[in-house]
DNA sequence: AGAATAGTGTCTGTAAGACATTATGAC
DNA sequence: GTCATAATGTCTTACAGACACTATTCT
């Protein structure tokens, strides 16, 4: 380790406590990168992965769509997830939706104001208890198909880049969890999530396979009711009262 | 979808074009979260999983000790895993770290000086080829032993909740991927990758698993050199070109 | 020879994949 | 009855775990 003779000036240029350094303290005194929100928000429904986007009101990037996201509210957002969370309860009112930390990014060229940092957050809503909103600066709002982690709108910033790698990202977490349930309305039949894991993963499933898997996990129960539409009636399931995601051992690994 | 009336105002007192907002727009309309870059930093050596803190020479914490970390420069980082690698390479010389996105955290509370938000990295590095530098702020610099992904001393801020959870994710992900290859020197044996695993996943591995599984991933090649200490030379490997994370289906389970 | 570490042989157990079969309802 | 969808039976395959065994060096 290097010797510092002029150690001890440099602290005493400090003040002395934390207290008194903490009144000094201006927090304009260095230059802070803009720092926002933005979430990927995913419902299948018409047997197709889509995700949630809006117009954009404001420059820059005016009348582009983009994810949802926005600027943490330093007065009223307590925490991160705090800010992810109520613009997606401005934007489609679902009050508990599973939110999930995705990935931060940030560097100089990604906004043309300058040095910008996101933190994406990944949410997953049953199709059921959507009613999209708009207004709050978006002129418009609706659900794109994902064909391949891409939307055939020209994405907002680096927007398509995010969704791309946060939709392989639940693809690959799709493989060994138990995600999908979050997709679902709160009862649902087997051979329903198996047609949505199925839909994230575009992949055929073993019909038995799912079933073991699923069932050994432990984290269904019946709900006694049958949905009637189709031929044979299905048994219904729901998720038990332990709401966590269940981690498999082994990935799904993909049928031929 | 509700219909604003006064829609058409709000967008004409906006600038019309992107150029024009650009020029007007001022990054200091809007307070701003403080931004940081922290580091979890883990070499294995003496049989024992290490982290590496620094003392902080400043205000707030002083003379706790810390992860390392450091705000983003503006001028100079073009992105936030540059901010990340410039603060390792200050504190251990070390120009090729593995560095792998953790975690961000942001809320009002984690620091006194108001809202802040920092994006947690982890570095894995080998035991050779560490150099440790104090200065830069810090007025000590040392490997930490961790245990159940805690260290003795107390640490500033919320690190030793962020030391927590990175670990469990090291540890997590040592279960199903290759990633301890980068705590290794470039040639290493079999039983020593497999030491480095155990520490890591706190847990005996059996013998015959464990060659089987990192033979059958197809990573690594023989050198054709033997290290020579202990009984029997064993054959020393090295990690095949193609430098990525292998990912195996299956986890390790954890013997008993 | 004996100790210590490197490395193999081979059996068991578990869960995924494949696919044939049976079950239950609508028409 | 036929058709469609729900659900089971059961064989194969892949790979982790257990553990006994052989191999090569040192003293």
């Amino acid at each position: 380790m290097r010797n510092f003779h002029n150690y001890k000036v440099m602290v005493t240029l400090q003040p002395d406590t934390e207290k008194q350094f903490l009144k000094d303290y201006n927090p304009n005194d260095f230059d802070r990168p803009s720092t926002a929100v933005d979430s990927v928000i995913y419902s299948v429904f018409d047997d197709e992965l889509h995700v949630l986007i809006v117009k954009r009101a404001n420059h820059p990037f005016r009348d582009y769509w983009s994810l949802v996201g926005g600027y943490v509210d330093l007065q009223n957002d307590t925490d991160l997830i705090d800010t992810a969370m109520r613009k997606l309860i401005e934007k489609t009112g679902v009050k508990t939706p599973y939110l999930e930390q995705f990935n931060t990014i940030g560097n100089k060229t990604r906004d043309p104001r300058g040095w910008s940092i996101t933190t994406v957050y990944f949410a997953l809503l049953p199709v059921d208890s959507i009613t999209l909103e708009a207004g709050h600066g978006a002129q418009d709002i609706k659900w794109a198909k994902l064909t391949n982690g891409k939307v055939k709108e020209k994405l907002a910033f680096d927007h398509d880049a995010i969704l791309k790698a946060c939709t392989k990202r639940l693809r690959d977490k799709v493989l060994y969890t138990s995600l999908p349930i979050h997709l679902m309305p709160e009862k649902f039949t087997l051979n329903g999530l198996q047609r949505v894991y199925e839909i994230i993963i575009d992949n055929k499933i073993d019909h038995k396979s799912f079933r073991r898997r699923l069932l050994n996990a432990d984290i269904l129960e019946e709900t006694g009711e049958m949905q009637k539409t189709g031929r044979r009636p299905a048994m219904l399931y729901k998720l038990k009262k332990s709401n966590e995601t269940f981690f498999f051992l082994r990935n799904l690994e993909g049928s031929q």
